[in-house]
DNA sequence: CGTTATTTAAAACGCTTGTTTAAAATGTGT
DNA sequence: ACACATTTTAAACAAGCGTTTTAAATAACG
C-alpha cells in the first residue's frame, strides 16, 4: 500500500473523528506509519490533504447521484419526494463497498466540512461538484412544484443540516440509543429513519 | 463595563464565528482589550471560559422555555407540534433584548459546541440542564403519542440538527440569499421557515 | 495614611502546530 | 554498474497555543 494511500486513509479516520482543525498531521502520520514529512512531500499541505480526502469520495459518490437524480427528472411521471430523497441511498451506500465504514466516515467528514474551516468546503463542493446540487433541485422542483426556488434553497438547506448534522454525531447517538432502548442501529437503519423526516420537511405545506 | 464581562463579550462573539478550537485566548483578549491573563485569572481556562458563556445565555434561556413547554403539558387539550416547536420562539427571539444579536450568537454557538469539542457541550447541557429536555419530550410525546420513545429519540435529534446547523451558518445563508433572490432576511424570519419544516418532519407518518 | 486584598501587566514557560531543509535511501532506466 | 530521479528520513524551523509567574498598579478598608 502507497504512503499515499496509507495518509489519505488514516486522515480520513482521523478528520471524520476529531474533525479537521482538532487532527494534526503528527497524529495522521503517525497512525499511518509513515513519516511527518510526508504529507508536505505527497500533497503539499494540510488543506490540500483535506481536499484530496474529500474527493476520493466525491469523484466516487457525484457520478451515481448525477445519473440516480437525472432519471428521476426525465422520467414522465412526477416523482414523490419520497423517491427523491431516496435516490441517495444507493449511492451512499455503496460507499461501504468502495471502502470499509464508507457511508458514514464520509457523511461524518461532511459534517465536519461544514462546521470546520470557516466555509472552506462549502465553497469546494459548490464550485467542483455544482452538478449535483443542480440536478438536486431540478429534482425536488419537479416533485413539488408549488415551491418557489427561495423555498427550495432554505428547505435543502434544512436537509442538508439534519444529514449532516445527524451523521457527523452518528457514532455518540448509536451508543446512546443503544443504552437507553437496548437496541443496536447501524448507518443504513438510521437513513431510514432521516429519510421520511426530511422528505415530510420539505414537502411540508406552504405558510403565507 | 468590568474586565469578566469584556471577555465574555468577546469570547461569545468570536466562538460564535469562528468555533471553540478556531479562537484563541489572545484574539478574546486583544478584541476584549484586555490582558491575556485575564482569561485564567477571572475563569481558570478557557474550558471554563466557553462555560461561562453558554451558562450566560443557558440561564436566561432554560427558566422560559421551562415554563412554555410545562404550560403546554398542562393544558388539557391536545397541542400541535407546531404549537410545541413555537414555544421556542419566544424565548429564543427575547434573547436580542437580553444582548444585542443573542438570539443568532446563541443558536450559533449551539451549533459549535455540538461539534467543535468532542460531545463536551452535549454534557454539559444533558448534565446541567435536563429539565429542557424532559419537558420538550413530554411536550412531543403529549403532541404525537403514537411516536415511541426511540421515534422521539430520533426525530428529535433531527431536528436538533436541522436548527443548529442552520444557524451556525446563518450569516452565509442570509448572504447567499439575498444574492440570489434579492431578499433580505433575518433570524426570526429563518426561524419561522424552520418551525414548519421541523414540525412537518417530525410528524411524519410511522414507517413499519 | 497605611495596610491588606484585588486586579492588571509584561514576560516567559513548555508544548504543539504546519512547514522546510538537507541528507540518506530506494527505485528506475540505460 | 552507473547515473539520475524519486521517495523517505531525521532534524530543525518559526509561529502560535494555553498557562504560569512575578511584579506593578489599583481598590478597599480600618
Amino acid at each position: 500500500m502507497s504512503t499515499k494511500s496509507k495518509i489519505l486513509d488514516a486522515a480520513e479516520h482521523l478528520f471524520a473523528d476529531k474533525g479537521f482543525n482538532g487532527t494534526s498531521l503528527r497524529e495522521i502520520t503517525s497512525l499511518a506509519e509513515v513519516n511527518l514529512a510526508a504529507v508536505n512531500y505527497h500533497f503539499g499541505s494540510k488543506k490540500e490533504l483535506i481536499k484530496a480526502v474529500m474527493s476520493r469520495y466525491m469523484n466516487e459518490l457525484s457520478p451515481k447521484l448525477e445519473t440516480a437524480l437525472n432519471t428521476i427528472c426525465q422520467q414522465t411521471e412526477q416523482p414523490s419526494l419520497h423517491a427523491v430523497f431516496s435516490a441517495f441511498i444507493e449511492p451512499l451506500l455503496s460507499l461501504n463497498v468502495f471502502k470499509e465504514n464508507g457511508t458514514s466516515n464520509f457523511l461524518q467528514l461532511l459534517g465536519r466540512g461544514y462546521s470546520d474551516s470557516q466555509g472552506f468546503l462549502r465553497w469546494f463542493f459548490t464550485t467542483q461538484y455544482p452538478k449535483v446540487i443542480t440536478y438536486f433541485v431540478a429534482a425536488v422542483q419537479k416533485a413539488y412544484p408549488e415551491l418557489t426556488p427561495e423555498d427550495i434553497f432554505w428547505r435543502l438547506h434544512f436537509t442538508m443540516g439534519t444529514v449532516v448534522f445527524t451523521m457527523s454525531s452518528t457514532d455518540a447517538l448509536i451508543d446512546i440509543a443503544k443504552s437507553d432502548f437496548e437496541k443496536t442501529t447501524d448507518i443504513a437503519e438510521i437513513i431510514s429513519k432521516v429519510i421520511p423526516f426530511v422528505a415530510a420537511g420539505v414537502a411540508a405545506p406552504l405558510g403565507d
